[in-house]
DNA sequence: TCCTTTTCGGCACCCTGTGACGAATGTCAG
DNA sequence: CTGACATTCGTCACAGGGTGCCGAAAAGGA
């Protein structure tokens, strides 16, 4: 992602990487589950200390939300291209839909730190954070676009509900397997934007490519 | 709320009780800080060993949840009663009005909970099975409306918008206290069933009585 | 070789949360 | 009054998450 210094640092090299942790902790929580997973473990399986996995991340939970909190980042970019004569809501579904767009090969570990992210308790309380970063970049949006502070009701009230649309997106998308992510966040945004009026038009996707 | 047994129970009585557990604890954390306060000093407080407070309540979060909780099966019942031929997003709208209509004097303390709820990170956090049990209270009753399983898409996506909306208005109840709390719930409700369509329509609640 | 920089490891410590088990405190039956 | 029963409580021990502190390790640069 940001590595434009192949350049010789100055002091010990770093043991492991933020990403490394990743992906064992990824693969430790789906073998054997998150509880039954130490940080020791973790650590040791990376080859560092526990003192060391706290340096790379605050809390055992936050090993899986790097991705997450890197999406933020594109969401906010992509809002901030987003044309000014495009309807509010349409911009923000589409930003949220470009932001989504996974690579095959990518598709895989996604799937498994979703389904994890949903099903251990643990984590799912461990979402609010992130997701909190996550509102605020489109309640930031919608506060500009329509000339609001980004904390009064009405844009602290779509970026939340957004959110909850896209959370239900990606739970039915985890569950289900059978389409592409980004079809089931279509449908979701577009029933919230419709105002949840027809209930019809928000049937479950059917069947297609993943 | 269940004391229908003024008869002489078996056994040791309780040496204190989940509500002043609450009380005690609302009292500490406002003035100390929930991370500064342990619940060994809640428990000393209630008069009771730090192994009983974790008999009432499974985690120190928790006792903050209580109130909410209850609402919960309000909801369920409110919905269950709604007239069949209310439009869904109506019957929503119009039982979670009706399960937050609060006495005066039960205000001051409502808005110490929601102040720590949603300043605090690691009681944010500890919201999220809570509101689990809120959403899918909602998520049935639109699922059995629509026709839909509660689990799908739809129904989901609802429960999940319906909360983030009512979050946002107990937030800004919570940071403005220039309204009573309906006012928020309903505006930004209103808001939602519209789809975000016309932020004009969602301004702040203008000063009046709490 | 010595200095600076950066990361790492180990240790001590506090707090949350849980299981086990016996003691405390009440009612009830005889 | 006494013993059986029921329910809650307190103490203890323990695993694990998270943090502050400090010296050691491992690099580059002078």
């Amino acid at each position: 992602m940001t590595e434009p210094s192949p350049v010789a640092r100055r002091g010990r090299p770093p043991g492991t990487s933020a990403r490394e942790l990743e992906v064992i902790a990824l693969r430790l929580f789906t073998e054997r589950g998150f509880h039954e997973t130490t940080v020791d473990e973790i650590a040791a399986t990376a080859g560092v200390s526990r003192r060391t996995f706290f340096r790379y991340y605050d809390a055992k939970s936050d090993v899986l939300w790097n991705e997450f909190d890197n999406e933020v980042g594109t969401i906010r970019k992509l809002l901030a291209d987003a044309p000014a004569g495009l309807p509010v809501m349409d911009a923000v579904r589409e930003a949220v839909l470009a932001a989504n767009h996974y690579h095959a090969e990518d598709v895989p570990e996604l799937r498994m730190r979703m389904s994890l992210l949903s099903s251990v308790p643990e984590l799912a309380a461990s979402a609010t954070i992130h997701y909190d970063a996550w509102e605020r970049a489109v309640s930031a949006y919608v506060g500009a676009r329509t000339g609001q502070p980004a904390d009064s009701l009405y844009p602290l009230a779509v970026g939340r509900a957004v959110l909850a649309a896209c959370r239900a997106a990606y739970e039915r998308w985890s569950a289900r397997a059978d389409a592409d992510l980004t079809v089931y966040l279509d449908a979701a945004l577009r029933a919230l934007t419709a105002g949840f009026a027809d209930a019809a038009l928000t049937a479950e996707p059917s069947p297609s490519e993943s």
